[in-house]
DNA sequence: ACCTTTCTCCCCCAAAAGTGCTATTGATAG
DNA sequence: CTATCAATAGCACTTTTGGGGGAGAAAGGT
């Protein structure tokens, strides 16, 4: 028996879904409330295992509530359920932790379909949403981030990164100080920076290193 | 009409797939291959709209394919499809711009589904890998990473991981260096580091700055 | 055999960075 | 009113860095 809890503040819209969801044998609406003002009381009070979450609300919205729902009940699966689909929210909603993210758009039929799912451990998502999620990791992508680096300069570098001194450097690879001064010459000069912060930046936005 | 190439090296779940997809109306099977070894050239000849990709495959392998037909073939769509389900592999294909990703599981007719799914923009998934793609969101997300640096240190150290030396950013915000020094000074302090390339790595890990 | 790259090392020298102090001002919280 | 904090600034002193050279040995490719 699947515990419902729905936060959407259109009264129309929050009745049919009462409705629909009372209809089915497995589901019972434990609640319904206009804004996520008090998420937190409401959820103890209630202790629902799915939140279907509007994003777009009076007082506190939907991204403030799933954050609070998951900080406090990392156990309750939280469905977001909005009419706007900008990849800001999207995104701030899955930072979260929210478990799904659905479309109004969406039928009847698949939200009773992405309740089951959430409740079974699954991510129901519309293929739209997915695709934009996917989108995100290429964006992320590790540019080909090819500045010819020897091995031992990357050694190097990436002793610098952990904020070793020449020294330091120097002594953990058994070379003379000299040397590193070189590597690191060539390092600046590759990377087209004057400066050790500037390369450690640099490194570190190319994901040379982690 | 959908022209679908293959790369599956199990020679009978490439031919079942084969059928499936040819008793299919608009789609239309333009090749089958066992190994990604030669995929640049069979994409530019077969020219498909959408690539259903195994993983594990003798010679190179689906995740080698997958980025090479990314990377010359953008507008293709690859559609992974696979026993394994670990994360590392997953990450991989995902970040190669994989549109798609299904286990092997999956019911002939979800294949169908995700073939039609994928070629009108879409990302289908199962909802287990949709499950672990939001999971890898919440580990990325923003710690407290509350070092309690001042607006003003913010600033200075900002512009430290830019590559300004002390003189500059004394030059930038129009005080003397020796209060670049100060807050220097204090900001290593908070982070705990003992350098300023130690502090820009520590600085950009915790995401203070993008 | 010749060339290039990589790794190694050296020198000089100036600039920059880091450490340890002290100290004044203005704003703010208690 | 007082205590704290942020921001400012200074000085002395040491260490570290960065930029300019040059140069030799080993490895690998043509």
């Amino acid at each position: 028996m699947h515990r419902i809890l729905i936060y959407e503040d259109n009264e129309r819209l929050r009745s049919s879904l009462e409705l629909l969801l009372k209809g089915m044998h497995n589901m019972q609406v434990v609640g319904g409330f206009g804004n996520c003002d008090k998420v937190i009381e409401q959820v103890k009070e209630l202790s629902p295992s799915v939140i279907l979450m509007d994003i777009d609300m009076p007082g506190e919205g939907g991204i403030i509530g799933v954050e609070k729902v998951k900080r406090h009940f990392p156990e309750v699966f939280v469905l977001m359920f909005t009419v706007f689909d900008d990849d800001e929210r999207l995104m701030a909603c899955l930072r979260s932790g929210a478990n799904g993210y659905l479309l109004k758009k969406t039928s009847p039929l698949q939200i009773i379909d992405a309740i089951e799912n959430v409740a079974s451990g699954g991510a129901p998502m519309t293929p739209e949403i997915a695709r934009r999620v996917l989108e995100t990791f290429k964006v992320e992508r590790k540019i080909p981030s090819d500045l010819g680096l020897t091995p031992r300069e990357m050694q190097v570098l990436e002793l610098l990164i952990k904020g070793h001194t020449y020294k330091m450097i120097a002594y953990e690879y058994k070379i003379s100080v000299e040397t590193v001064r070189s590597h690191l010459k060539n390092i600046y000069e590759k990377m087209h920076v004057n400066n050790g912060n500037e390369a450690v930046a640099k490194a570190l936005r190319m994901r040379l290193f982690e």
